[in-house]
DNA sequence: TCAGGTTCTGACCGATCGGACAGTTTCCGG
DNA sequence: CCGGAAACTGTCCGATCGGTCAGAACCTGA
């Protein structure tokens, strides 16, 4: 039964489309965009995809089964261990998946979204609430919205991503300086 | 001669277009988008301003001039003075024009270049050195990259915008207690 | 009442999008 | 060398986009 499916083609394909969805944005990039930095025809890519849709949902699906992992991890914990737990992990997820967090980032609403997990919607909600002026704690409010929003736009600004020079130790202590313990 | 244009109708659309640029970016939003928002034909909107574009940069008007008045402001002062003052205006100006910023947010390449006048460029040079690594005062750095990403990311996430609870000591105090004096 | 400008509409246009499809090339086991 | 699956291409399609245009509706001053 011949070689089956050569794996090196959905992998650069993938890796194009990771890169043209961080620069530009998903609605941003065409499909033909896609194929012209592959170097094949836009119908090559949707002969390996079933569509441009299930090229980014592959592309985050290993982002989103760790934000699941996260998560199931969360859930069998009591309150106040969670919403510490969900800082420290969101941040390390949103980290250790940069390139991904930045093409869901280009909308917002898609990111809020994909973090719709019972365990992060928590801290979603928690931030939600932070930023209607509903929760108290001023700092550990503004920290934990500024942690949101600062990893995903520092991630964006860099540029290539790779060689940022952005750590996790750094985005804790800025949330320990906060007043809001990260470890 | 008539009583000339009715005012009303343009700062109508300019307000349901702004709403809408924030809630789903200029790509994502349409003329027809606009045009059913307003309760009106899609070329009545085009009858009122020249283009897509047009709606956007007027749009936009009052906060790029105000950015241009930072940077007129900045330019006088020296080295030291300009960067803290920079930090200072910066945070100020985004949250005077929280919806504008959003609606550039959508893009950033697109507010990044909106800043690019030569005192706020320098406050985005200084952001994407330590995005680089290539700057001193980790804290420092932190602080100037989350105050860039969150307050923007806060106004997106928090929806209508109006009543968000975001106010500009919450942020400042962020900064101060990032080791940033921001007053 | 009527002439004329303002305001607005419905229909249409070219461009581009994601996607479908038939046919062609490439490759490899037998 | 050959047959067939895999890999790929060129071409076409419907939908939607921003934008254009001729004409209808509306309002107002004379």
């Amino acid at each position: 039964m011949s070689r089956s499916a050569r794996p090196g083609t959905r992998r650069e394909i993938l890796e194009a489309a990771a890169g043209l969805f961080a620069a530009g944005g998903f609605r941003g990039t065409s499909l033909q965009d896609i194929a012209t930095a592959v170097g094949c025809s836009k119908a090559a890519l949707l002969y390996h995809f079933d569509g441009k849709d299930t090229i980014l949902s592959e592309l985050l699906a290993p982002a989103v089964a760790a934000f699941r992992e996260l998560d199931a991890r969360l859930a069998v914990l009591d309150d106040r261990a969670v919403r510490l737990a969900a800082v420290e992990g969101f941040v390390d997820l949103v980290l250790r998946f940069r390139r991904e967090v930045v093409i869901l980032y280009h909308d917002i609403q898609d990111l809020l979204r994909s973090m719709a997990f019972a365990g992060v919607q928590e801290m979603t909600d928690r931030l939600l609430d932070a930023l209607a002026g509903r929760s108290p704690e001023p700092e550990a409010r503004t920290a934990a919205l500024l942690v949101l929003g600062g990893v995903p736009a520092a991630c964006a600004a860099s540029g290539g991503l790779e060689g940022s020079g952005i750590r996790g130790d750094l985005v804790r202590s800025a949330a320990r300086a906060l007043g809001l313990p990260a470890d």
